[in-house]
DNA sequence: GTAGGGTTAG
């Protein structure tokens, strides 16, 4: 498992056939001391990097929007806006394609309303098309919808031609997720029958969402005629509308119906792909059926199939689900050597959290070292269980271990998880005065324990 | 950009 540093988009990869831009200025060969700081500053601490920026004389638009993305991934929200303004205010030229990022940033922090007021801002910034354009609308529309702001984006949806746009099959397929997942199938329905009346032709992603919603309440005889009518609208169902239908078996316990469906599928003229067999995987996982799992991705080799990471973490997932550790280190170990995939953060979290349950912390220790050497995060809940495990054996260096790891990423145990750490601490050494400072030598870091 | 197997997000 070799690390590898994480990229920093910058938003200004150009494919080769791109034409080719007039030669920018010559630059001094020798980067200045000042922009050496600012690499530096930025390398390790965005915040302190913006302090650099905003007092530098050269502060172009790589610089500021790969320091967006930075202040953004790490939720430094205040920073970003100053950084924003800074940008607004020196009438340094951005794309849409930054204002799509950010929106999607605040979405994911749950900040629909920032969203929106940087969306309503784009004008005054010095934008490359000096407008919204229909992706960002429909970035916007999406942050507004991910966060239960269904009104709102329903309002601006009827309000598109005000910022010169024509809402398109994507604004209408997002605004029906969002009533798909507050009126369900009918309200769904809706947002079809007003798609229809102004114009704009579903897609086949549109047929997939109301496909899905049949198959989740149970009907699948509408499920079924929702892909023939596509099918006669000359809307061709993918794999995805197939794995939709076959999660539909799936879901009402029919998964014999499911697998015919996926050999079916190509004799429709459609190409079976691994996101179909991930539902039938999914399926066996659910009912511990790991012999129908081995047979699945024997299945998959056999068509030349190459099973990707999902495939794998559905596998582990359900073996350490089933306190089957040794299997799932093997597969964890097959996934990286043969197919040359990288186990995401969501695998590692399983194996740690498995190795937990089955009281094997020093191997969950293990997994964490790999996982925080990956550049992933664990999150708290795992941290802790792998500490009360470690703390129950008296491996009390180890714990400390995991406490600096913490500690580096600005995590901290909360005021009752410290005082069980040290009271099964104390308890297990009996009331040892050099393990209990131990413990209490470790900083606090949630900021506000007291 | 929106749907989809795993999920902490990407």
């Amino acid at each position: 498992m070799i690390p590898r540093a994480r990229k920093i988009r910058t938003g200004l990869r150009r494919s080769p056939l791109s034409k080719p831009r007039r030669r920018p200025p010559p630059q001094p060969k020798r980067p200045t001391p000042a922009l050496n700081a600012l690499k530096s500053a930025a390398a390790e601490d965005p915040s302190a990097a913006l302090h650099h920026l905003l007092s530098s004389s050269n502060a172009d638009y790589p610089a500021c929007a790969s320091l967006l993305y930075r202040l953004a991934r790490a939720r430094l929200f205040p920073e970003l806006d100053a950084l924003l303004l800074f940008i607004r205010s020196r009438r340094i030229p951005c794309s849409n394609s930054l204002f799509s990022a950010l929106i999607c940033h605040f979405s994911l922090a749950s900040l629909p309303h920032k969203a929106l007021h940087l969306f309503y801002s784009i004008p005054s910034f010095n934008c490359s098309q000096g407008s919204p354009s229909l992706h960002t609308f429909n970035h916007l529309l999406d942050a507004l919808v991910s966060n239960g702001c269904h009104d709102e984006s329903r309002c601006l949806l009827d309000r598109c031609s005000e910022f010169g746009l024509r809402a398109n099959h994507v604004s209408y397929n997002v605004v029906m997720k969002g009533r798909l997942s507050r009126d369900g199938y009918d309200g769904a329905l809706q947002v079809f029958d007003q798609m229809h009346k102004r114009g704009v032709s579903p897609s086949v992603v549109t047929y997939n969402m109301l496909i899905g919603a049949a198959g989740r309440n149970g009907e699948l005889s509408k499920a079924m005629g929702l892909k023939e009518e596509m099918v006669k609208k000359g809307i061709y169902p993918n794999a995805v509308t197939y794995a939709i239908l076959m999660k539909g078996f799936c879901s009402s316990g029919k998964y014999v119906a499911a697998k015919k469906l996926m050999f079916d599928m190509e004799y429709q003229g459609c190409k079976t792909q691994v996101v179909n067999f991930g539902v039938l995987m999914s399926d066996c996982g659910r009912r511990s059926d790991f012999d129908e799992m081995k047979a699945l991705l024997a299945e998959m080799r056999l068509r030349k199939m190459k099973p990707d990471d999902v495939i794998y973490s559905i596998l582990i997932n359900y073996l350490c689900e089933n306190g089957r550790m040794d299997e799932a280190y093997k597969v964890l170990v097959e996934m990286q050597v043969k197919e040359g995939c990288k186990p995401s953060a969501a695998v590692y979290r399983m194996m740690v959290d498995g190795f937990c349950k089955v009281e094997e912390f020093e191997k969950g220790l293990g997994i964490l070292n790999a996982m925080l050497v990956s550049g992933h995060c664990p999150r708290l809940e795992t941290f802790g269980s792998l500490i009360s495990g470690l703390v129950n054996g008296g491996r009390m260096e180890e714990v400390c271990f995991v406490l600096e790891e913490m500690v580096k990423r600005k995590l901290g145990l909360d005021l009752e998880e410290w005082h069980s750490l040290v009271d099964t601490a104390c308890g297990k050494c009996n009331g040892s005065g050099e393990l209990f400072s131990q413990l209490t030598s470790m900083v606090f870091v949630g900021g506000d324990e007291g």
